[in-house]
DNA sequence: TGACAAATAGTCAGCACTGAGTATAATGAA
DNA sequence: TTCATTATACTCAGTGCTGACTATTTGTCA
């Protein structure tokens, strides 16, 4: 994954430092990844010593000297390569709560439903933030760049829709099971 | 999530030998995690180093020595510990998808299209086995454990359901952009 | 009864990732 | 003018995970 995003970057916006590609991570991507700095530099040491990018140091100046990293033709290749590998992963989710919901008969009910609820509220801000993200980011884009960034949103929407689907499901059933303990705080 | 399984595994069936768990966890799991076996050995001496868990080689005649796993009161405490935390975290995912959408505009369409016809199979597959999957569980289970199995079922139902409305989105939207090029086979 | 597969029970080296730290430059506020 | 943030640019040690390997035991079929 994180070559991929790298060495496309690198394709698309030209030779970069690592902290420029973090940036442009974040203003780019922000939503659907969250790939921190050191990761960016170690991938980045990787593929310049596998050939993939070439590194090269810059000093301009009495300033300290910052390295300025290029795709080369052997990783335009993998670029492609690792394109469609990617593209042919398929979706296997698993899911933190699960856990905590397979040994759910060891917690008080009331406790499993604060947290229910928890997440229902920051699913619905989510939910409306992505919304909006969405809208200005499709606005500012060009057409064609607009149609994979549209599908990109709209994942992310989807899945966060029914994972609120299932919140309230949840809630719903824990209800049925346990009618009413609204007395019991801590 | 691991150290959480483990450690209630051990709490609700007794002791067990590294192997005895990783069984376990495909009995019951199968559907919902992917721990691999050196996996569970890992976590294991760590928390026996820890004092979570006490770790005893018995040897029974000349049988080669295995060591059984059993968890201390300390191990108890953590176990519940980590359910509440595991039970507070926020659903926040990535699809490895949305790179190589990020990227569309350097693939050929048909290939876009031929990936996510592949997908779309392979979701409506997966959805009828995990149904099936539910429907066996869930027969042989009593009542209140039932309950958690049913919805962690759900949540992976109703995510895979959502990731193939996505497919099926996005091939809709591929088709408008690139109306018909059926004749390129490779 | 020997022979081959499958289950059992681990070990270990190596990879991906990141929190915490270092160090300088630009920028703004008092 | 000085001092504190913030931005820039990078390093490193430590964590979690797992593919590939080893080795024994237990069927099981010929």
């Amino acid at each position: 994954m994180v070559p991929l995003y790298i060495l496309g970057l690198l394709l698309r916006f030209g030779p970069q430092h690592g902290y420029q590609i973090k940036k442009l991570l974040e203003e780019q991507l922000a939503d659907f990844t969250q790939i921190k700095l050191p990761t960016v530099y170690y991938h980045l040491d990787k593929m310049a010593a596998a050939g993939l990018v070439l590194a090269h140091t810059d000093r301009q100046g009495a300033r300290p000297e910052k390295t300025v990293y290029e795709a080369t033709p052997a990783g335009a290749k993998q670029f492609e390569a690792l394109l469609r590998k990617t593209l042919n992963t398929t979706y296997r989710p698993t899911f933190d709560m699960d856990a905590s919901l397979y040994f759910a008969d060891t917690l008080p009910a009331h406790e499993i439903l604060s947290a229910f609820a928890e997440a229902e509220s920051w699913l619905c801000h989510t939910l409306q933030l992505i919304e909006q993200h969405k809208a200005e980011t499709l606005a500012c884009l060009p057409t064609q760049a607009a149609a994979g960034a549209g599908l990109i949103f709209d994942h992310h929407l989807l899945h966060y829709q029914a994972e609120l689907t299932w919140v309230r499901q949840a809630i719903r059933r824990f209800k049925e099971a346990a009618p009413h303990d609204e007395n019991e705080s801590n």
